[in-house]
DNA sequence: CGCCAGGTTGATTTCGCTCAAGCAATGTGG
DNA sequence: CCACATTGCTTGAGCGAAATCAACCTGGCG
């Protein structure tokens, strides 16, 4: 129901609705366009602003376009029969949500929900369908991505199914580390996590109470101190070195 | 190091070698090359033969074009870094593999072997990107294709989280059904196993012992009966309704 | 014949889930 | 301003599903 506020395209707000000037073109799959085919997209696009816990699409949804990230955070989410949910991945900035059902003319098969405030462009599906027939190049940059996120979640059913729960989590960190991590002089590590325990635990599909307790197992061991969303890893080497199987010889 | 036999691409061969007379062209998406392209195609390849056990490529092999199935059963595995190794999917004739990483320019990031005798056309990377080139719908085909293999890849990855190991294990006889089933009149199924025991326990991500277990579990309360890789199923329903969650309401 | 890989079975352990309670921070209405 | 829900997180006790370890059985094959 939440359905966030409409901010016009042709609007002159700076911050918002603009694709000449949109900071994150230039490393996305976008930015093979030439300037009169991102005239088109600035004319068939409509932009929004969300609220953290306001929904972008449900899965089952219709899916009529495509969604771009301009600002924000956005988690990806999939749900099963018994009520179950995991948090499949987190969107930023730049990402392109929605293109693969748009693509297989199929309905959203997961749901995107805010999870910081955010500014996202719908673009309507006809018109991508005419952006990837003037430029073919567009439509092999999406290639790519897929073939990335395909990458992406065969690593993680491979994760899920063979590493322990603590060995996921340590491996959630460190790629969080990459987007929100600041590295010390002396090998360590400062973290401000843009995401609950709930989500954390969503992640890497468990219960909330596991993630507490996996917490609690790192900070026994002295592998990372947990104060709210602030994470100090002392030694980034110890928190990979979590990530090995534990085998015998 | 079992590389199987190069059969000519010029070869006189009646089973293989052809693509204007392949089988399986029409529902791939090489079907939308003109008489020209397949041409081209016909040019660049080189078929080969290969036995069960035979591999195709490695996880980690440089990656010089795409494979493409004329007949028999592929694997495909992934392992970790504890040696853990899981099936991710079969592909069957009409398949393209290696076709993602190729796009996005990486090495292999899982490997191919034979589980049947096998016949695999090899299409050379310079021939594809031409190929591409020439005929942009090619690339929107695959792009179709990553994103529904991307779909099934969330959706194994939601389901190894969420469902026990019996649920699994109902999903991949019914999966397997579409293709290697014979469903009788009154609701029972006739299905030859195209795997060992140990590949369907790779396949849902559990030891041997435990597909054992599950596979006795199954029998005892009449919901299959297993002799060797023939299965019976005398009540499809039922075993539709191992799939459901046991919830409480 | 001995050997070996694939499969089954049993005993035991362990990891993560369930159920339940408690706690701190935040909000809400009288 | 206080009584009270509510929400997110943590902790404990007990349970259960699957892994582990180990033995053994089968059929194929040198």
């Amino acid at each position: 129901m939440p359905e966030g506020r409409t901010v016009g395209a042709g609007s002159k707000s700076s911050e918002c609705g603009n694709c000449f000037t949109c900071q994150t073109r230039g490393r996305t799959e976008w930015c093979v366009l030439e300037e009169d085919e991102l005239e088109v997209v600035n004319q068939g696009k409509v932009c929004r602003e969300y609220l953290p816990g306001d929904i972008i699409f449900h899965e089952g949804d219709e899916c009529r376009g495509v969604h771009c990230i301009e600002r924000g955070l956005i988690g990806v989410r999939k749900m099963d029969a018994g009520g179950n949910e995991i948090l499949l991945r987190l969107s930023h900035p730049g990402d392109t949500m929605g293109y693969r059902s748009f693509l297989a003319d199929d309905d959203h098969n997961n749901s995107a929900e805010a999870l910081e405030p955010s500014v996202i462009c719908f673009i309507d599906g006809s018109t991508v369908n005419s952006l990837l027939k003037m430029n073919p190049s567009l439509g092999l940059r999406f290639l790519r991505h897929a073939a990335n996120d395909l990458n992406a979640a065969e690593e993680k059913v491979l994760q899920s199914a063979t590493l322990p729960v603590r060995a996921r989590f340590a491996h959630l960190l460190l790629v969080l580390k990459d987007r929100y991590g600041v590295a010390g002089d002396n090998g360590d590590l400062n973290l401000e996590l843009p995401l609950s325990r709930q989500d954390m635990a969503a992640m890497i599909g468990i219960r909330p109470e596991s993630m507490s307790r996996t917490i609690r197992s790192l900070e026994d061991d002295d592998i990372a101190r947990f104060s709210g969303r602030r994470v100090h890893v002392p030694s980034l080497k110890s928190l990979v070195n979590e990530l090995e199987v534990p085998e015998g010889l």
